[in-house]
DNA sequence: ACGATACTAGACGTATAGTATTGTAAAATG
DNA sequence: CATTTTACAATACTATACGTCTAGTATCGT
């Protein structure tokens, strides 16, 4: 925020990080709603004034320090085979969203629910660089024509990633190594079917569902 | 809950009603977080005891609300044309989870992160039954040879949804028809190409991304 | 009539968010 | 060194919401 340096005294890099650890702390415990700014405070042993200072809300501290303790960072597989080096990074970054620091992430979406300039800011500055990340690869990848040139890219990183978001957020299905595999190799190859299509029985009636 | 017929005043569905009727109104100015149980109460003239007697909190109304509401029941297309009936179905979901009222699915999913048991309920009695309709049709389609028959139903549901549930929490990417009609063309298809894949380059060094 | 239960209305205690105040510590400026 | 400016911790404070409790009333079965 302040950039260059005011006249008097310099923000406290003591407190700062002391703020964003007891954050990450107090996260593996309970969830962003469910943490208080005061406990963080007193966990950090600063004034509740010092964080309303630098962070509009404790959703922006956590993201914060989300994105520090995010110094682990992950090489993008590389074995030349397409499928398995997909499959090698969703299963790397699932792995990451599950784990008690990562589970962070689903509270970031829910919190976008209700806060449209927090989602603003988790949308470009989080999503999107590691989505542009991936984009990368994805290039290269329908380049020397080992995906499908013709495809959107947006298209292809929903799809790739779409999945395990849900199950996160609802929590309707496993997320482990083959669960991520069948679903980039389901996406690969496509749904459809070589075999020869069945006639329609025209008794069949339509169902009927609730949306 | 009170099961056939006790012995004093009966419930009071005029109170019910008007709770949900409310509910849903607000839910159309405010978000979930942002509204009060005392709003509900005021707008629907009645007691806030009256609420915290049938409901555990306002994210249960609401959701109680939501279905309600939802006997606007969709045909499940059935053109015989997967593509065209996955595509189908696919928009008119979307339609509806954009929509002022629709709006709210993305807010239970939040709510979730934050409440285990309304997750639960949320799973088991929405979720689930809605994926099992859609897994109907998915049936019948490997059955007849439209859908390749070895693969999993529920990551195929989860492939289908999945893109739309991820933008529809991080808002990222648009959802309407142009965008349903990529998603399903490209899972019906697979991402992967048929042209012959070319050589890796060795100088190309791996992209770095952090998870 | 009587007991049981649901109802509205609103007071109440607790918790949390976010603001304001006070006195102090550190840094730049002169 | 003195002054000014800003950050800081500590804490009081306001506003709001949740969820409970109480009082008095309405409606049901027996």
């Amino acid at each position: 925020m302040t950039d260059p340096k005011g006249r008097g005294r310099q923000r406290s890099s003591e407190s700062e990080e002391a703020i964003l650890k007891a954050t990450l702390q107090l996260l593996k415990e309970k969830s962003l709603r469910d943490i208080t700014v005061d406990a963080i405070a007193r966990k950090a042993g600063v004034g509740k004034m010092t964080i309303y200072k630098w962070w509009p809300s404790k959703a922006y501290v956590a993201l914060d320090a989300f994105r520090k303790k995010m110094n682990k960072v992950v090489v993008m597989p590389d074995t030349g085979d397409t499928e398995r080096d997909l499959a090698e990074l969703l299963y790397s970054i699932m792995s990451f969203y599950i784990s008690p620091t990562g589970r962070i992430f689903s509270q970031f979406l829910a919190e976008s629910q209700s806060d449209p300039e927090f989602a603003v800011l988790f949308r470009e500055h989080f999503l999107k660089p590691r989505r542009e990340s991936v984009g990368v690869f994805l290039d290269r990848a329908m380049k020397e024509g080992a995906i499908d040139h013709t495809l959107n890219r947006e298209i292809l990183l929903d799809l790739i990633f779409g999945p395990m978001v849900f199950r996160l957020m609802a929590g309707h299905g496993a997320l482990n190594r083959a669960e991520s595999d069948a679903m980039i190799s389901t996406l690969l190859r496509g749904i459809r079917s070589n075999a020869p299509k069945l006639k329609r029985a025209s008794g069949d009636k339509a169902a009927v569902i609730q949306v």
